[in-house]
DNA sequence: TTTTTTTAATAGTATTACTTTCATTATATT
DNA sequence: AATATAATGAAAGTAATACTATTAAAAAAA
């Protein structure tokens, strides 16, 4: 896993002009990130990254057409990534209960490392994944954007899982259901372990949430 | 269950004026109720809300300090009424197996039918729940707000059910887990078989999101 | 070197999420 | 019925947002 210089490629639906192929572009993701994280979706404005980047607001405009679609993006090339490791991580193992126990840790655990595969703070990144995007596909445009192929990545992946939940169990009935409810589950459980945590029963350190998916995945399935 | 008269209260840090005293209050809160449905949160103003209920912008600000806090106010009123039905409907039931299958009935079914228990439309409130709830919380204020007991009554239900779970199996280490992931992830399937459907396996009529959460639940806390 | 592309600077627009002020209209009290 | 008090409406104002459009300057490609 570690240092692979490995790329990840964004469908055109998401940008006017592709941000990785300019310093400007580059840091325009870079910078939002951090900002995103900082202030929130909400306070963050192509204004103030501008500002920050030393560009102009009109030139930002040209890379992305609203800020919406920046978080887009950002959401897509974050399941890029996770499909990537999803992949790499299972394409030697045969037994589909080790693969399946694989992918829910890589669906569920922290990540505290930026392992630097590009200009994008993969922990930052993650962050915001918690706590921003579930707003991203709450618009009233959700049927539009689908269409448009935004969430692709994100479908891609948990069908990914939801076919190796099958081959465990080739009767299951939900394996989908079952496979974005672990990775909603787990990006809200990381929230509320912050901000409501009676809501969790998190315990420093003992990796708690992973434990309780993997858990419940496999006696559900059985 | 049917045509009860019941009082659902909500607590003074939700308003600034309480809405159901006066017409206008009780106007603004169900008016308010279609039009987020329909235009979404987004899109949704007081402004408009003014035009539609033949009053001022300034008068609703009289009820509620922002529109964040009638998005806070609905959804609390909400959870109180969940919680009204799992106590009402469980009062009687002794075997706690019995009791959690019906909470979770309660938590994951679908609404369609409005009870008319007040001046709120449960149907149009249930489908904000699903659509908008999620904005509330993911804010920069979350800590202050939730200090100020915004997100009490939701909690209120999930330590509720919570403690069901612990009579059926008094070890199972993760109650508070298990069941918000089920009261999130029941919504999520319910948004995502309307617009993302392949990432569900919801079939017409068949009640997979009630069934799958329930046989999920029984299985895991074995 | 010239052409083309990219970026920066500036200004402008409609809308939002409020706040303030003041007049009017109900309602409650005497 | 007269008066005090509270609730509402109308209007104007504010700072910020999420863009768009125009034009000029700088950088890169031909």
């Amino acid at each position: 896993m570690r240092n692979l210089q490995i790329k990840i490629t964004i469908g055109p639906e998401h940008y006017i002009k592709n941000p990785e192929f300019t310093s400007l572009g580059k840091n325009i993701v870079s910078k939002s990130i951090e900002m995103i994280d900082e202030l929130g979706f909400e306070s963050f404005t192509f204004k103030k990254l501008g500002t920050v980047i030393g560009s102009n607001e009109s030139s930002i405009y040209r890379y992305f057409e609203s800020k919406h679609s920046l978080l887009v993006y950002l959401i897509s090339w974050y399941w890029s990534w996770i499909e990537y490791k999803l992949v790499f991580s299972t394409m030697n193992v045969d037994d589909p209960k080790i693969r399946l126990s694989t992918c829910l840790s890589i669906l569920t655990e922290d990540i505290h490392e930026d392992n630097s595969i590009s200009f994008i703070n993969e922990v930052l990144l993650h962050k915001i994944i918690i706590a921003e995007s579930s707003k991203a596909y709450h618009t009233k445009d959700i049927d539009k954007e689908n269409e448009k192929g935004y969430y692709k990545t994100y479908k891609r992946v948990v069908h990914r899982v939801g076919k190796i939940v099958l081959e465990i169990n080739p009767e299951f009935e939900f394996p989908n259901m079952l496979v974005s409810t672990v990775i909603e589950g787990a990006h809200h459980q990381r929230y509320f372990s912050k901000h409501l945590p009676s809501l969790t029963d998190v315990e420093e350190g003992k990796n708690n949430i992973v434990r309780f998916y993997k858990d419940l995945v496999f006696k559900t399935i059985k």
